[in-house]
RNA sequence: GCCGACUUAGCUCAAUUGGCAGAGCAGCUGAUUUGUAAUCAGCAGGUUGUAGGUUCGAUUCCUAUAGUCGGCACCA
């Protein structure tokens, strides 16, 4: 998929599309005043303030249509640096362009840019002619907060693509809706892996027996791998008296985004919890530590609650109730940087038996202009920040810095994955934590006899198990590897009474071995049985007939391949179960 | 939560300006007994998300509400 703000052609193009839009959007709305049009990795967006008018979805065809009649007339985009005096009167009456010009840098020119009878305060580049603008589309709008803070006035946003050839936009065009294919909500439904119900409730999944298997297996999975890394698990209960998120400080920050206390009297009242951290620094406060104890990995597939706006919610990418692969690492401050760096490597080497190879790390820095949002002193903070910094650094990785998002507590490094249909995650992440441990006056004693304080390291490896397991079926397209296909193989007996008996010895076989193998004798014809396997994305088909039971053997075919390669049940056992053990890989 | 849109059979989708709600696939029944992507025939399937309203008459127009989708805000 193409990335727009990345390509710096493609940016300067699309920078100026933007102002094709703004062109067109002020023939039709005179009364529009216009905010930012930034390029973005999808392409060009405006934020405009319409007044009372708002766009509808057929407006972007009207719009569309007014474009290409200015790209056409091809007007020259002519650039002209004016000083700060001089653009303040040009824009007098916009209090969206005098907020931009107030918030330049003295030392900056100040330039705008006229495409015939229209002009923009604009830092530039730009191409020479609208007529380069003319092969675009208008692909979505919605309403967007003035300077991103829900206080302020609701702009009206377009965003758009533009590229130098209609050819290569019917491309993207074309990448636009095949990603649509890959939406993990369509493939989930297709293939019966979960579903939702207005019963139940918005945000709370119910697992199909396909989904549950494979859920399962990603469990047993990440588990395995902690267990091999020195982790412990535990279990701790979903609802918990609010007193614990009293002391966590959770209940402070968050206690708008919980589902509502359940009341018991005046000074007793319980909360489905929305993450499990507490829990888990009161096992391990249940305990005295050494030094010599430390590090401590407490992990759990832990339940958690969040009542997250309805807008927010997003098939099982974002959810009221989801499962965290969590764990807390209490290390001393010798230990923090070696520890997170354990984390880094365990992240890269499940990534890998997955096959995802297409993330970003990015530092989450809290924001310097808002510490109101943070608990704990600059110090603490500097500390943390530069320790993580350090990991990335030695590690060499490629990371990017991204300040405001950290946690209250703590920084943290994210693992940030782009899905199919385009949404950034947060997939992974590595967090540090002076605060919870004060909190909970933990403690463990040094090799002076002294009391001291752990460094708590909050880290998730899959993120949620739903929201990996998303990203999982977006990836695959639904096509899953062996290991973790819900059923593995189908067993396919060419005439379904006369090798019944024999199809069934093949599938014992296989589930001595644990395969997930089921047989499919239904009255059909076998092409369309095979079609059946093929379209259930089922990753091996076994067809049996009078050849295959007179010699002990099977006759297999892969999803997605026509070939078809017979051998004896024992190699295909073998093979099988070889293929399970790789993995990914 | 905010701005916009959508909701018709299990699934994917139809239904001129308001005038008898349809099709394919899936399902069920029967015939067929199968060698690698759809055998044939028949049957059944709906309070058009829900609740009101306008109208002789509403899938269609209006109001409310729920859910979903695209963004925004939020994301411990």
């Amino acid at each position: 998929m193409i990335n727009f703000k990345e390509d710096e052609k493609l940016s300067v193009l699309n920078h100026s599309c933007a102002h094709l839009m703004a062109q067109a959007v002020k023939h039709l709305y005179p009364q529009a005043r216009f905010w930012v049009g930034p390029v973005v990795d999808e392409g060009f967006y405006y934020d405009m303030d319409l007044g009372d008018d708002v766009i509808h979805d057929e407006d972007l065809e009207k719009i569309e249509k007014e474009m290409k009649k200015i790209a056409k007339d091809g007007k020259k985009i002519v650039r002209h640096e004016i000083s700060r005096a001089e653009a303040e009167e040009m824009f007098k009456d916009d209090p969206y362009k005098l907020d931009l010009i107030a918030n330049m840098p003295e030392d900056e020119a100040i330039t705008i840019y006229t495409q015939g009878d229209y002009t923009d305060l604009c830092r530039g580049p730009h191409v020479d002619s609208v007529k380069d603008c003319r092969f675009f589309k208008l692909l979505k709008h919605s309403g967007a907060y003035w300077k991103g803070d829900k206080n302020n006035k609701v702009l009206q946003r377009v965003y758009g693509v533009c590229l130098p050839t209609q050819e290569e936009l019917d491309a993207h065009l074309a990448d636009l809706e095949d990603a649509k294919a890959r939406d993990h909500r369509k493939i989930g439904k297709d293939m019966q892996m979960f579903m939702f119900s207005d019963l139940v409730g918005s945000g709370l999944p119910i697992w199909l027996p396909n989904g549950f298997t494979m859920r399962r297996i990603l469990a047993d999975y990440m588990m395995d791998r902690e267990l091999n890394s020195g982790y412990i698990h535990v279990k701790t209960p979903v609802v918990a008296n609010v007193r614990l998120y009293k002391t966590s400080g959770h209940w402070a920050h968050y206690r708008d985004d919980m589902f509502p206390a359940m009341d018991m009297d005046e000074d007793e009242a319980y909360v489905l919890r929305p993450m499990n951290c507490p829990e888990h620094m009161v096992i391990y406060k249940s305990q005295l530590h050494s030094y010599r104890d430390l590090p401590i990995r407490i992990a759990e597939i832990a339940d958690d609650f969040r009542y997250e706006a309805s807008g927010a919610l997003t098939g099982m990418e974002r959810l009221r109730g989801f499962a965290q692969n969590d764990s807390h690492i209490f290390v001393t401050p010798e230990q923090l940087k070696a520890e997170c760096q354990r984390v880094l490597d365990l992240i890269i080497s499940v990534y890998n038996d997955f096959n995802i190879k297409d993330y970003r790390f990015r530092l989450s820095l809290r924001d310097i202009n808002n510490k109101e949002k943070y608990f704990g002193n600059d110090e603490l903070w500097e500390m943390s920040e530069s320790a993580l910094r350090e990991v990335l650094q030695e590690r060499h990785v490629d990371f990017y810095e991204a300040p405001g998002e950290a946690a209250f507590y703590g920084p943290k490094i994210d693992v940030q994955i782009r899905s199919a249909v385009g949404h950034d995650v947060t997939m992974s992440t590595v967090q540090v934590d002076y605060q919870l441990p004060r909190r909970f006056e933990l403690t463990y004693i040094d090799e002076n006899g002294e009391k001291q304080t752990p460094i708590v390291v909050h880290r998730a490896i899959l993120g949620s198990l739903d929201r990996f397991f998303a990203l999982l079926l977006e990836e695959t397209k639904g096509i899953l590897p062996l290991w973790l296909a819900p059923t593995q193989i189908v067993v396919i007996p060419v005439s379904p009474d006369a090798h019944r008996e024999y199809a069934d010895k093949v599938i014992a076989e296989l589930k001595k071995h644990k395969i997930r193998v089921r047989m499919d004798d239904r009255n059909e014809k076998l092409g369309y049985r095979v079609r059946e396997a093929q379209t259930q994305k089922i990753p091996v088909e076994v067809v049996v007939g009078d050849g295959e039971a007179n010699e002990n053997s099977v006759t297999v075919r892969r999803y997605g391949s026509k070939e078809e390669t017979k051998m004896s049940l024992d190699d295909f056992v073998k093979a099988m179960l070889d293929e399970i053990d790789r993995k990914g890989k």
